[in-house]
DNA sequence: TCGGAGTGATACGGATACGTTTCGCAACAA
DNA sequence: TTGTTGCGAAACGTATCCGTATCACTCCGA
C-alpha cells in the first residue's frame, strides 16, 4: 500500500487515512474523490456484481474470482481497491437503497398503509430483498457488517416509528401505544413471511396488518 | 451404493429405497433402524458437529472436512452415510427441537405470555437460534431445505395460532381478529430483533408485546 | 471365538480460490 | 502529444476442499 498511489476507496470514505493532493482532485456533492472516470466506473460495476453474487450464492460461497468474472473485470482491479472480501461486501451493502416515502397528508391509517405497502414491495422484490439472507448471514459472522446492517434497518424503522409516535401524541392513535413495538408488529410479519415462512408477500397484506393492529383512538374496538 | 451393505440414513428415513433384511434389524419407536450402536453414535456426533459448524461459519463456508474434524471422525465416516453436504445439513436440521408448551389453564393473556416467553428464550439462545442465519441462508439456496424450514416454522406457529383462534371463538379476544396475523405480529418483532435490528431479547419483551397487541374483548381500549 | 462391519487415519488427483505479480493496452489529464 | 495511470488477462505458488480409495484396528453380534 505504501508504494502505491492508487486510491483505496474504503480508506478514503471510511478512515481518511489517505488523501490525494487536494489541488489535483475534484470533490463532488456525494463526497467521492475521483480523478479518473475509469475508477468510478469500475467501482460501480464491481459493487453491482457483488450484490448480484450475494443474492445468488450467499456470503459464504461468494468469491472474489466469481465477482470479477460476473463484473467482467480483472481480479487485480478488485484487489487494487479493496483489501478483501469483507470490505468489498461492506461497501456493496452501502450502495443498497431502501428509501421510504411518508405521505404528508391523509389519515394515520392511510399513511401507515402507504408506507407499509412500500415495505411489502421492497421485501417482495428488490436488490435489498435478494440480499437479505446473505446480509443476515454476513452480519452473524462479522461485527462491522452487523453494525452496518443494524444501523441501516434501524434508520428505516425510524421513519415509521416517528410517524406512529406523532399520531399517538396528536391523539389519532390510542394513548399508551408503544411506537416501536407497534412498528415491529407491523413490519415483523412481512419479514417473517419472507425469511421464515416462505409465504407470498402482497400489498394486501400491508392493509390487513394495519387494520388488524393499528389501535385507532376513534374506534378502539375495531 | 449397490455393492455396499451399509445403511444410508437418508435413504432409510426419507425415501425407503433401501431396507435391510427385516429379520436382522431392530426397529425402535422413533423409526430408526440400527444393528450396530457405533452407527447411531457416529450419527449423533456428526449431526451435532454439523449444527455447531453451521452456527460458527454458516452454510456456504461449512465443509465436510470441517465437520469431520470437529466431530473427531474420519471423513470417510461421513461420506459412508451421506451423499453430500446438502443431505447432511437437512438431516442435521431435522434434529433441532423447538417445542412450545401451551398452558392448559389461565387467562388468554397469561397463556400467550407464557408461550411467547418460550419463543423469546428460544430465539435469545438455543441451538435453533445459533443456526437461524445459516438456516435462512440455506433455505434461499436449496428448495428442500426451504421446504423443511417452512414446515418447521409453520408447525411451531400453528401452536400459537390455534390458541389464539380458540380464544377468538370463545369470545376472550375481540371478534374479527385474524389469528395468523396476530401471531405473526407477536412473534415477528422477536425475530426482527434477533436477525435485523441486533437488539437484545428478554422475557419482558414477550409481556410488552402481548399487552400492546392482544385485542382483549373485555378491555378493548387496553 | 470368529467373521463381518464400522471406524479413523491417510493419501490421492482434481478442482477451486486465494492473493500477488507481470505485462501490454487503452484511456486519461495536462 | 506525452507521460501517467487504471485496466484486463494471464500465470504464479499456496492452500483448501472435493469425493474416493485403502488400510489396519476395533467393536459388535452370533
Amino acid at each position: 500500500m505504501s508504494t502505491s498511489t492508487s486510491i483505496n476507496w474504503r480508506s478514503v470514505t471510511r478512515e481518511n487515512d489517505f488523501m490525494p493532493d487536494a489541488a489535483t482532485v475534484a470533490t463532488d456533492a456525494s463526497g467521492s474523490f475521483e480523478q479518473d472516470p475509469r475508477v468510478e466506473r469500475s467501482r460501480r460495476i464491481i459493487l453491482e456484481a457483488v450484490l448480484a453474487e450475494l443474492g445468488d450464492v450467499g456470503y459464504g460461497s461468494m468469491t472474489i474470482e466469481g465477482v470479477a468474472a460476473r463484473a467482467g473485470v480483472g481480479k487485480s482491479t478488485i484487489y487494487r481497491h479493496w483489501p478483501g472480501k469483507l470490505e468489498l461486501v461492506e461497501d456493496a451493502f452501502r450502495t443498497v437503497k431502501a428509501e421510504l416515502a411518508v405521505p404528508e397528508h391523509g389519515s394515520i391509517r392511510d399513511r401507515v398503509v402507504s408506507v407499509l405497502e412500500q415495505v411489502a414491495d421492497l421485501v417482495a422484490e428488490s436488490t435489498y430483498s435478494a440480499c437479505m439472507p446473505a446480509l443476515i448471514e454476513a452480519s452473524e459472522r462479522d461485527p462491522s457488517v452487523r453494525d452496518f446492517h443494524c444501523r441501516f434497518s434501524t434508520e428505516r424503522r425510524a421513519v415509521l416509528v416517528s410517524l406512529i409516535r406523532s399520531a399517538v401524541e396528536s391523539g389519532e392513535l390510542r394513548a399508551g401505544t408503544d411506537p416501536e413495538i407497534l412498528v415491529d408488529a407491523l413490519v415483523g410479519p412481512i419479514l417473517m413471511r419472507r425469511l421464515i415462512l416462505g409465504l407470498p408477500i402482497t400489498r394486501a397484506i400491508a392493509t390487513e396488518l394495519v387494520d388488524q393492529l393499528l389501535p385507532l383512538a376513534s374506534t378502539p374496538a375495531g
